[in-house]
DNA sequence: ATGTAGGCGCTACGCCGACAA
DNA sequence: TTGTCGGCGTAGCGCCTACAT
């Protein structure tokens, strides 16, 4: 598993990386979008940047994915991943083979629980409480003839720290406590409350560790290095520049830093691009993740569609929709979301059609998505 | 002083980016290198990069400086400085007036002092023990008839912070401490042994205190947010989009993360480049920062002038003569440095000529520095 | 089922001189 | 002059149960 320095384990990177988070498979063919990677770095050191705009860098790039790695944030734990992207040619785009990578969300971790951290829990007075399923599910059994039951248990951190802490069953009525190791455990990851941990008990019978802290409004990114200006710049142009060579960039891609993802898989991009019908007035749902980490549904509809930035970035599929959402708890959700987020709720089937539908309006004619790629060559599943 | 926010006390910046460091003035002329801003940016991410070359960017760019402001990072009180250039068209190169801004290196604050962390100032087991010389020159006098003479210190960090110490002065023999307060100092800002304090005395009579970290060897960047090669050719891409434009771009200057000045005071650079005789077997001596926080001067012998990326950055003044030390305490100084660095030994008058020196090799005749600025018009003092 | 608070033992933080370098 | 140590008193860490929600 550990090939490579820095690069870490798969199962507790999804984890905390969350339920609706995947990555493409190695080889497969995505959809690189240099303005949602610029809306994360905008998230990330925010900033909005009035960067000048790259005619020459089309809105979106089929790229053949070579490499993604997961990685973890020395100091905070984050997690991230890196991609290497090469731009196809018009031929490369024609010529090939299309891997059914439609990149479902990843599966979590069978044995796993996430608890937010109370006042309690980080503070100096005492331990951390178990929720009573969730230390039966993920823990090693307790000895409970033992009084009171108790055993130590080792779990593994993202960068392969191992924490030791002491499980103990006690207290009327009873519990499961964490109380030894805990505190040295919270200050080293400098864990408040609100912020969460989770544990994992693996095929291998090992016990992991992983930390999500709580979106802290700002999350001011040292910016002593680069300005944001020159961040942007510098995605634009290495993507320019990909594009025009056909050769390699590399990009991070930050699951927890904003809701954006700008690397998408090919498959799910055409389909809901080409094979989807849209229309204002429509109703939808989208997927969301939960406090708890579970996933959720939310409805809503489609209010408009058209171009986000249509000075930067005309004729982008970039949250070219414009939604209002049922739930009106406050402006928590995106105005504006992609088309292969959201899946419309209609009658008639979509994806088995084998004449596939033709997106009709309001997408100007010709839009030049794919050159040289006709759309009934596309092999859809 | 506290204009804008993040902006940081000038006296307390100056002090903690250490006596070598000088800042141009607003308005005055400087040279940038983006070969040297390249250099930071390997430096401060610790990778080195194989970006394309820029033909279209010149390897260095008069600019006109219209903003610095003085920062430091929230996390580790890192300094950096933030600077607005702005290239100037050669019409402007030609039409200027120049403020004798030669950039002597900042006077240090007159009641200060600098000292490095031992393993009993960071330890739990007491607190700090202030030199005798640098107490009696910097804190406020203490009372000696009480016993012991003792008194409460506030003094403020860049972040405008305050932290109590108790001051104290006793033991046998004799000595100043800090005692209460100076433990949760440490913990705060994640002190280690190596690192060092300093503490002024204003004229405001106020107490600021500032921190330099040991160079740690490797400051890993949290390079999650952006690509290291993404960051080169941001910077190089926006430097040269504000060359070909005339605009201005934003450059982030750490003055402790490596020994690279890319932004230079005008008048140095020519003074240097077009005014100074420069041949190999030269003898010269070089400013260099001490432990203790002073300068002091290392002497050299150049052993050859040459492009130091011939590729990338031809003829290019930047670091363009190699050197020899005489003391050779192993490889810490540079192999190559800059003309404007060193200050070659003569024995004739150099700056008071009326008649400038034009250098003559090995620069190749007829560099293309100033084009349409001719070398008489330059107004020295 | 689980968050918080009171009780209280004991560790280690932190203040002190004594040395020595 | 100043770095480190042995000495100690005590604040607060951290383990326990009680109680409320």
């Amino acid at each position: 598993m550990e090939g490579k320095k820095g690069v870490v384990n798969s199962e507790l990177w999804h984890a905390c990386a969350g339920p609706l988070v995947s990555l493409p498979n190695v080889g497969s063919r995505v959809v690189y979008f240099p303005q949602g990677h610029s809306e994360q770095i905008a998230a990330s050191t925010n900033k909005e940047v009035d960067v000048p705009s790259y005619p020459s860098l089309p809105p979106q790039l089929i790229c053949q994915l070579h490499n993604v790695t997961m990685h973890a944030d020395v100091e905070t734990d984050e997690v991230y991943a890196q991609m290497t992207l090469q731009p196809l040619t018009e031929e490369e785009q024609k010529d090939f083979y299309l891997p059914a990578d439609l990149g479902l969300p990843s599966k979590q971790p069978m044995n796993y629980f996430c608890k937010t951290l109370t006042a309690s829990d980080t503070s100096t007075h005492g331990g951390f409480s178990v929720p009573r399923r969730a230390a039966e599910k993920v823990f090693p059994p307790l000895d409970y003839t033992r009084q009171p039951p108790a055993q130590e248990l080792i779990a593994r951190d993202l960068h392969e720290n191992e924490w030791k802490f002491r499980h103990i069953f006690r207290g009327q009525p009873k519990r499961h406590l964490l109380t030894t190791g805990w505190s040295v455990f919270v200050s080293a990851k400098r864990l408040v409350a609100g912020d969460s941990v989770l544990f994992i008990w693996n095929e291998k019978n090992e016990l992991l560790l992983g930390v999500r802290r709580a979106n802290r409004p700002q999350t001011v990114m040292p910016s002593s290095v680069i300005s944001s200006d020159s961040m942007h710049i510098g995605l634009l142009a290495a993507a320019a520049h990909a594009a025009a060579t056909n050769s390699p960039f590399t990009v991070f891609y930050n699951p927890r830093a904003s809701p954006c993802e700008f690397v998408i898989h090919f498959t799910k991009y055409v389909k809901a691009v080409y094979h989807t019908r849209m229309s204002v007035g429509m109703r939808f749902r989208m997927l969301f993740e939960t406090e708890e980490s579970t996933v959720r549904r939310y409805m809503g509809t489609i209010t408009g569609i058209s171009d986000m930035d249509s000075t930067r970035w005309p004729k982008s599929n970039w949250r070219s929709v414009k939604v209002g959402w049922d739930e009106s708890t406050a402006g928590e959700r995106q105005p504006r979301v992609s088309l292969w987020e959201i899946e419309p709720l209609t009658t008639f089937p979509m994806y088995s059609s084998p004449f596939p539908v033709r997106l009709k309006r309001p997408w100007p004619s010709g839009l030049p998505l794919f050159q040289g790629l006709r759309e009934d060559e596309l092999c859809m599943e």
